[in-house]
DNA sequence: CGCACGTTTGAGCACCATCAACTATAGTGG
DNA sequence: CCACTATAGTTGATGGTGCTCAAACGTGCG
């Protein structure tokens, strides 16, 4: 998968470009958004340097110290977690606008790793700067505030879906939610490529990935949507919406 | 249940009593954590009101604007979201020195309800006064993102629990998280009350009320604890963390 | 080309949900 | 005070969903 999977060290290489932010075509999803053009240029003066992650590769390991919060630049990364025994558990797909390493925070120790699914590329942002800077700029803290809400929301999302829901269910919801964040940042809603395998999928639906590839097969069958490998076309979204809204209501 | 059941008006009674951080038992959980005498004083000006909340009633429900944030000074709650078909996913439990409506910052509404498990007493933080404040005094900043950020990292707790657990390593997951935030809070953690019905038990857990019931009888046949109505006494701790090492390791 | 990995598909089974009956408890009113 | 009711909890029997094990296929990379 690694065309350099010879060498086991970490893969990341930095370089220091200049970013900015105010060219940047994120800035209405990520964190400099609502702030005026001297904000962002002192937003841009924290923002040091931008990291390129290769395919495969870690941004950082739990366990690691967090110094920095990353926003995602490029490409399309897999958060996760491990139990003590060993056991995966993917927390999130962060894709581009996103932040990376929110859940570090609080003890300054990543709690996730977080693994390139493709050749990426992310902003770092040092934590220390972000902090005393979003002092100094209300509408960035409370920009950061929301940002770090939105986080929990989603996650209660993703309980609601582990708790309540069904196998396909769960799998409408995943397609539907990828499909909606691709549209927010201009691709295609109906039509995307799987970054990640069946297996992550399912770990992070909590479900098999023997699972996940019937659930595939089954909506093919049922025409909502064309699986050819990791890409995917939605064929019928009325229909895959239908599924969700089945969750409880037995049907 | 609540002897005032026969009123069907929200039963939130409003009490303009002085709140005093710094004379708190809680001030060391809670949001004013290292904060010096001086700047515990300014928090205290921010946080004008306690509110009491009864057992059965809502301190606020999901869709409510949000202007507050709460801490709860005394009892129990219980936070819930709903999905479009009205189904109950249970987010969490939270107790005293935990804050309430982190996930209505995103949107300034609240996505969860929360409704007292117990008659229980809630300090009211105006958030608007919070984040200015925030910016004056950077320990309280640092302080909130990282409320933020562990709230985001106990979900993640949760998504492996639900994701990867089996029922009765659920369970014990959660009788232990509960035995281990009784004991910060200078309680038994051997022994306990569950302020909490099964069935809400098995909705936070991703199970039926049944299952949890079985699972309190199982636990109890195996000498693990003792089960009586809502109270529940741990007999064999390290037997209960053998339970949830069992999660993958097939034991 | 050929190996490794990801994926698909099938068969059988385990776990937990469901349905149902019963018990216990607390609160209500005669 | 005790029936009466409503709500919560327990326990049993049964079945379905998704896991497990297994085999075969496709794809892409070395």
């Amino acid at each position: 998968m690694n065309h350099t999977s010879t060498i086991p060290i970490q893969e990341v290489s930095l370089k220091h470009l200049k970013v900015a932010c105010s060219s940047c075509s994120l800035r209405e999803l990520c964190l400099p958004l609502g702030l005026n053009s001297d904000e962002m240029n002192q937003l841009e003066t924290v923002i040091t340097q931008r990291v390129k992650v290769k395919k495969g590769e870690p941004l950082y390991r739990a366990g690691d110290a967090m110094r920095s919060l990353f926003a995602v630049r490029l490409g399309f990364f897999k958060m996760s977690v491990l139990s003590e025994d060993g056991r995966e558990q993917v927390t999130g797909f962060q894709m581009a606008g996103e932040l990376l390493g929110l859940d570090a925070i609080s003890t300054e120790t990543h709690s996730c790793g977080a693994i390139a699914l493709e050749d990426s590329e992310v902003c770092e942002i040092p934590f220390a700067d972000l902090e005393e800077l979003s002092r100094h700029i209300p509408s960035l803290q409370n920009n950061f505030y929301k940002v770090l809400s939105r986080e929990i929301v989603r996650d209660h999302g993703v309980m609601m879906l582990l708790g309540n829901m069904k196998a396909e269910e769960r799998l409408a919801a995943f397609l539907l939610n990828l499909s909606q964040r691709f549209a927010l940042r201009g691709y295609s809603s109906r039509s995307f490529v799987l970054r990640m395998t069946r297996e992550e999928i399912g770990s992070y639906l909590g479900l098999k990935l023997e699972t996940i590839s019937r659930g595939f097969s089954r909506f093919q069958e049922q025409g909502l949507i064309r699986v050819h490998n990791k890409e995917i076309e939605i064929l019928d979204l009325p229909a895959l919406k239908q599924v969700l809204s089945g969750c409880s209501g037995k049907a």
